[in-house]
DNA sequence: GCCAAAGTAGAACAGATGTTCTAATATTGC
DNA sequence: GCAATATTAGAACATCTGTTCTACTTTGGC
């Protein structure tokens, strides 16, 4: 199968983008097309389970009546929970302590998707240009031990000791393939052992122009 | 005829209160059984009117899709209007015609400062890596055909024929300096003359990663 | 491999829904 | 009162839409 997400995490998230882009919901059908799925009964057996787990509303026999709970309002904000340079480890805090005064970072409302557990690090320093990352950039990471194929994540060094940006390639033999996010750069090559990935980037933010 | 109220009133009084409640849109039905309207025909006619008066938002065909304008505290957006490449100029159909089916892109809550005409620019290729942005990258840019020292801003070169995206300074004798955002690269002086200000760059949005 | 469970597809149906058309009725300006 | 305009009704239609049912495929545990 190629399908690598799961089937109700796609249905959330078009039901969200749509009901902001639009306004309203969906239909069933309209998510069936949009989602990849061929029949409407299967979005109806999902959007079923996704209502007996709470995570939707529907009024029955009504069109375009699902509604996504703890959804809208309140800003959409993440916690700054420290710096991001290359000579240190990034520090986190715990992610959920949003109590401790903590900078809140205002972030575009599409990237707080069900219940992602986001936080925001400040760049420091010019070292991550090859990642296409500026001094004071605003960089927007889930919590994450690991990561897919190609995904950009914060990786720690041990034998460097420095912090890294880079997309994240699993290789055959243990092997780690960092590659630059600046097409024009070469990638590295790294024993798994001597990454420790910290993060996975969601997003970069640069409203200090 | 006993009614004291204006119909268009009570309808635009029931949609409102209907999707506060429910969370999605009365059909033209429920609007005129809730009316006291014998005919969806009715609906429909006070509907085109409230349209036309750009009082309400309606997808022609879609059930449910009537939306209140200048209502719900709508989402920190603004339009994306297209591309920006290397080659060639910005073409801005116009900031204000939201109306046009343009793409709304979900930024930052705090770049929405006190009415400033914003408008996101998509950027295509690689050719702006000088200036840390890269491909597919959402420019978040302010209307302006001319900025302050220090501003970062979209300019068009009359004599290469191409965009670029740099930091600008007004030097002396109708001289200008276009210093590059990645710190290690070295400024281009231009004439004035040669220099067409686009606008000036807000944020910059990276949420594909 | 086997089996149960989960997920997907397709068809079919009843009712909801937006739209259009024509005709009737009410309102307004003169 | 009269005519022009605005509003309301009703019917009819094509399509959209939610729902249900059955059958098929994939997945995961053993």
């Amino acid at each position: 199968m190629v399908r690598k997400t799961n089937t109700k995490e796609r249905i959330l998230d078009f039901i969200r983008v749509f009901r902001r882009d639009k306004g309203y919901s969906p239909s069933v059908r309209e998510v069936a097309s949009h989602c990849g799925i061929k029949s409407p009964s299967v979005v109806q057996y999902h959007l079923e389970q996704l209502l007996e787990a709470g995570l939707i509303t529907k009024d029955k026999v009504r069109s375009r009546s699902i509604g996504l709970v703890g959804d809208e309002e309140g800003p959409a904000q993440v916690p700054l929970l420290g710096v991001i340079a290359a000579g240190q480890p990034i520090d986190i805090p715990s992610v959920d302590s949003q109590k401790a005064g903590h900078r809140m970072i205002d972030v575009p409302r599409d990237i707080m998707r069900n219940g992602r557990k986001l936080f925001a690090l400040q760049v420091r320093g010019n070292s991550m240009v090859d990642a296409m990352i500026a001094d004071a950039d605003i960089l927007i990471m889930e919590q994450a031990d690991s990561v897919n194929n190609g995904d950009v994540a914060a990786c720690w060094l041990e034998n460097e000791q420095e912090v890294t940006l880079k997309k994240i390639y699993y290789e055959k033999g243990q092997k780690i393939r960092l590659q630059p996010c600046n097409p024009y750069m070469l990638p590295l090559f790294h024993d798994a052992a001597n990454i420790r990935i910290q993060g996975k980037v969601v997003a970069v933010l640069r409203t200090k122009m």
